[in-house]
DNA sequence: CACATAAGCTTATAGCATAAGCTTATCTCG
DNA sequence: CGAGATAAGCTTATGCTATAAGCTTATGTG
C-alpha cells in the first residue's frame, strides 16, 4: 500500500488562480454578483473558502481577475478590416459578452486597475483606428463613443424587465392601467410598443450604426485625405 | 421645570423617510456605496441603525428610495423647447447629476422597480419627442440612444483615472512607461493626448451632439411631414 | 395625570471577508 | 525507502454586515 501515484479517487486536482477565477465566473453567471461569496466559490470547487486565499489574495482579487478574464472574450478587431466593419463587430462582441456575464457591467466602475486583457484589448482597437488614418485624438473620441454606447445599453438591458416583447408584454399589461393617469405620454408610448412588438435587444443596432455613420461622417470631413 | 415645549436641546427631531434617504446620499456622496451602511446612517443622523427601521423597509427601500431622489434632480426638458436642445439640455443635465452621485450608476442595474421620479421623467422627455413629431418607435428609440450614452460615458468617467488632464498626466507618466513594450498603439496615443491637453470629461458633448445629429438626421428623413 | 402610541434602543442571530496558525498531502534528496 | 521541506488545505476566531424580536422612553390626548 504505498502512497505513490496509483491511489485514484484521493488524488486531489490542486487548486489554482485560473480554477478559482472560473469558478467564481460561474457562480456569478448563474447568481449574480450577490452569489458569489468565497464560501460558495469554495464549495463549487469542494474546498473550503480559506483555502481559497493560497491563491487569490483577496476577494477584490477575484474581482479583478474575473473582469480581465472576460474582457479576453471579447473579439478583437481582425488586423486587416476596413474600420467601420471592425468597430461593429467589435461592439457586437462586447455587447453579447456583457450580456453574457452581466455582473461585469457593474464591476467596470471599479476597474481603476485594468488587466493585460483589458489592456490589449484598447491597443489592438486603437491600431485598427490609427490604421485606418484616424488621429489619436479622433481614434480615442471614436473608441469612448462606442464604448459608452455599448456599456450603457447594456447597462439599461439588465435593468429594464423590457428587453423582449415577452417581458413588455407582461409588465405592461399590469402597468399601464395604473400609469395611464398620472403617466399618459409613457402609458401611451408603451402601448404603441406593445403592438408593434418592440425588442428592446433589436435596438442595438439600430444605435450602433447611428453612430458609427456619424463617426465616419466627422473622420470624412476632417479629411485623412484632400478629395480623391 | 415642565416638560413642555420650551426645554430646547432635549426635544429631538423626529426621524422620517426622507431624513434617512438624505442622510443616506449625503454618505453615498461622500464614501461612496461601501460607506453606506445601516450604522452609518444611524450615526449620521445620531441614532441608532435599528431606529431606521420604523421608516424604511430595510436597505434595500433606502436604495430605491435614493435612486429616486437622484432620478427627482434630473432637469426635466421643459415644455415649450424645440426637441433637440431639449434633450440636449436633459442629457447634460443627467450627466451633471451622476457625476455629482456617482454611486448611483451602479445602483441602476438593480431598478427593477422605477419609483415615481424616474417614471415622471420618461414621462416629460416623452411627452417632448411625441410633441416634436416623432412616432413612439422613433421616440423610445432616441430616448434609448441618448440615455445610453450618458448612462455609459457616466459609467466610463468613474472607473477611468484620466478624467482630467491631470490625472491623465499622473497615471500617464508611470505607466507609459512600462506599456510602450507590449502595447504600443495605447501608449502612443496616451502620449500624444497627453501633450495636447486631452480632457475626457470635455468629450461628453462632442459624443452627444454626435448622436443628436444622427437622430435628427433618420428623423428627417422619415419625414414627419412630406415636405416644407 | 393616566394611558396610548410613536419613536428609538437593546439584544441576538446569521452571513460575510479574512487574519493566524495548524494539519495533511506531495515532492525531493540521501 | 524514508525523512525533512514545502505546498495545499483546514480550523478557529474576529469584526463587520443586515435585520428579527422585543423592550424602553418620549410625546401627546383625553
Amino acid at each position: 500500500m504505498a502512497k505513490s501515484a496509483g491511489r485514484k479517487a484521493k488524488r486531489r486536482v490542486p487548486l489554482s488562480r485560473g480554477r478559482v477565477l472560473r469558478a467564481a465566473i460561474a457562480i456569478a453567471d448563474k447568481g449574480g454578483l450577490g452569489a458569489l461569496t468565497m464560501a460558495a466559490v469554495g464549495t463549487q470547487l469542494g474546498v473550503e473558502s480559506m483555502s481559497l486565499y493560497r491563491h487569490v489574495r483577496n476577494k477584490d482579487d477575484i474581482l479583478d481577475g474575473i473582469v480581465d478574464i472576460v474582457f479576453g472574450e471579447i473579439a478583437l478587431p481582425a488586423s486587416g478590416a476596413e474600420w467601420k466593419t471592425a468597430m461593429r463587430r467589435r461592439a457586437i462582441s462586447l455587447r453579447e459578452v456583457l450580456s453574457r456575464h452581466s455582473w461585469a457591467i457593474a464591476l467596470m466602475e471599479s476597474l481603476t486597475r485594468p488587466g493585460p486583457a483589458n489592456l490589449r484589448h484598447h491597443d489592438s482597437v486603437l491600431a485598427t483606428l490609427r490604421g485606418a488614418g484616424f488621429s489619436s485624438l479622433m481614434a480615442t473620441r471614436a473608441y469612448n463613443l462606442v464604448n459608452s454606447y455599448v456599456y450603457g445599453f447594456a447597462l439599461q438591458e439588465v435593468s429594464l424587465p423590457v428587453a423582449t416583447p415577452e417581458d413588455l408584454a407582461e409588465t405592461g399589461k399590469v402597468m399601464l392601467r395604473q400609469l395611464a393617469g398620472e403617466y399618459p405620454h409613457l402609458a401611451a408610448v408603451g402601448a404603441d410598443l406593445m403592438r408593434s412588438g418592440f425588442a428592446y435587444a433589436d435596438e442595438f443596432e439600430v444605435g450602433l450604426d447611428l453612430i458609427l455613420d456619424g463617426i465616419e461622417r466627422i473622420e470624412d470631413k476632417s479629411g485623412s485625405r484632400p478629395t480623391t
